[in-house]
DNA sequence: CGCATTCTTGACCCAACTCAATATAAGTGG
DNA sequence: CCACTTATATTGAGTTGGGTCAAGAATGCG
C-alpha cells in the first residue's frame, strides 16, 4: 500500500482537462477501467480500438527486441493520454506500473473522430504534439546523456510533471527506471546512491521516495 | 551536385500525399521555398510560425545541449511533414542536409487549423503520428541496440522510406548519422566497414552510396 | 592543381555492462 | 504478529563496446 504522498492525482486531472471544454464523453466507450499493478492494458500488435486517459496511476508503454531487451518510451500519468497510433494495430504495448484508473476513447477512423468532437480534437491534437516533444527531449537523453545526466534530467522532469516541490514518489521500480532511460539496474542504482552522496537528492523508506535536496544541481546535470 | 539516382522524390511526393484530397493550398503561405545545403529552415526558440512539407531534398531536426552534444531527431525527406509542434516556438533546430525545396504553412492557432482545413488536419494528425511511431522505434535504437545494429536499422529505414530496392545514396554525411545513432563519426565508420568487409553491403564512390547485398542479413540485424 | 572537408584506421582508455553476492523490503499464510 | 518466501535494491569485482586522441587517406570544391 502506498503511503500518502504529497502528489494529488485529482488535482493533476482537473488542472489538465481546463482547455477540454467538457464535450469530450460523446465519444467514450466507458465510464473508466481499472487495471492491477503489472497487467496489461492492451498489447503490441493488438488492433487499436481504443485510446486511453489517465485517471489515476501510471502506466508504462513497452517495446520488446527479440531477446527480450526492453525499451520503455513513456510514463504516462493523470491527465495524459495514451494509445492514439498511426495504423490499425498498437505498436507498442501499455502496462499498468500500479493501480490504474484509465478512461478509454473508441478511436474509429481519424475522420470521424474529427466529426464527431472538433473540441477532443483540439485536445488530442496538442496531447500528440507534447507526446512528440517529449520524444524529442528522451532521443537527447538516450543517444547523448552520460548515466548521472539520464537520472537527473528523469527526476526533474518527473518532478515537474507530477506538480511535486521537492517529495517525489516514485511509481516505478529501477527496473522499470533502467528500461526507460537506456541503463541496467545496477548503474540506476549506482547513480542513485552516487546522488545521495553527493547531497543531490535523499532517499525514503524504500528508496521510492525521492527528496530533491539539490534542485538547482540536478537542473545543471539535466539540461 | 547529385548523379541521378534511383531515388524519385516526386513519385514519393504523389505517393504519400494520396490521402490529402489537394485541398491544402488555402494554408500555404507561399508557393515554396529553397534552403541551400547546411542552412537552417528554423532555429530552436524562434516562434513557430510555419511548418512545412518537403519537396525535395533531406531536411534534419537538431537538438543541442550546451557543451555542444548534437542529437538529431529525424531527417524528413519528400512527403514529410516537418516543424509542426507544441507551444509557441520551435524546439529544434531544422537544417538543410543538401539542397532542399520546401513548402511553408501558416500554423495559427491549432483551434483555427482544425476549422479552415479539416482534410489538411486530417493527413498533418497522421503524419504527426507516423512521426510518433518513428520516434519511438528510434527509442529503442539509441536505448537498446549494438552500433552494428543501429547502423543497420538505419539502413533499413532509409531504403523503405526512400523507396529503394538496394541502391542507396545517403544524403547525409558521417557526422549527421553519428549524431541520429548517438554514435561518433569513428564508429559509424567502423562499423560501416565492418558491414562491407562481413558482405552484407558494399560502398561506392565516395561511401555515400550504399548497395544493400544481404537485405535478410541487414532485416535481421536491426530487428 | 591545391586546399579544405570528409572519411578511415590505429592505439589506448573508460563509463557502463556483466556476473555474483548480499541486503532490504514486501508479502503471505499460519 | 511473526516466520518464511519472494521480489526488489544495493554493492563489489572484473570485462568490454564504443569513446577519445591522433594520424593519414580520399574526395571534391574553387
Amino acid at each position: 500500500m502506498h503511503t500518502v504522498s504529497t502528489y494529488s492525482p485529482d488535482a493533476a486531472i482537473s488542472a489538465r482537462s481546463a482547455s477540454l471544454g467538457r464535450s469530450d464523453a460523446s465519444l467514450r466507450a466507458a465510464p473508466q477501467r481499472a487495471f492491477a499493478k503489472g497487467t496489461e492494458v492492451f498489447g503490441e500488435g493488438e488492433p487499436s480500438t481504443f485510446f486511453y486517459k489517465v485517471v489515476s496511476g501510471t502506466v508504462r508503454t513497452v517495446k520488446l527486441l527479440s531477446d527480450g531487451r526492453r525499451q520503455i518510451d513513456g510514463f504516462y500519468m493523470p491527465g495524459d493520454w495514451f494509445g492514439l497510433e498511426n495504423g490499425q494495430s498498437h505498436r507498442v504495448t501499455a502496462e499498468a506500473v500500479d493501480q490504474v484508473l484509465v478512461i478509454p476513447y473508441r478511436r474509429g477512423d481519424l475522420g470521424s473522430l474529427l466529426k464527431a468532437d472538433p473540441a477532443l480534437i483540439e485536445a488530442l491534437v496538442e496531447s500528440t504534439l507534447v507526446n512528440l516533444d517529449r520524444a524529442h527531449e528522451h532521443m537527447m537523453l538516450l543517444g547523448r546523456k552520460t548515466a548521472l545526466e539520464r537520472m537527473a534530467s528523469f527526476l526533474m522532469e518527473l518532478a515537474a510533471r507530477m506538480d511535486v516541490r521537492d517529495r517525489l514518489r516514485l511509481p516505478m521500480q529501477r527496473s522499470d527506471i533502467a528500461d526507460h532511460l537506456g541503463l541496467t539496474i545496477e548503474t540506476v542504482s549506482r547513480t542513485v546512491m552516487q546522488m545521495v552522496r553527493a547531497g543531490l537528492i535523499k532517499l525514503d523508506d524504500s528508496g521510492r521516495t525521492v527528496i530533491l535536496a539539490d534542485r538547482k544541481g540536478l537542473e545543471l546535470l539535466g539540461a
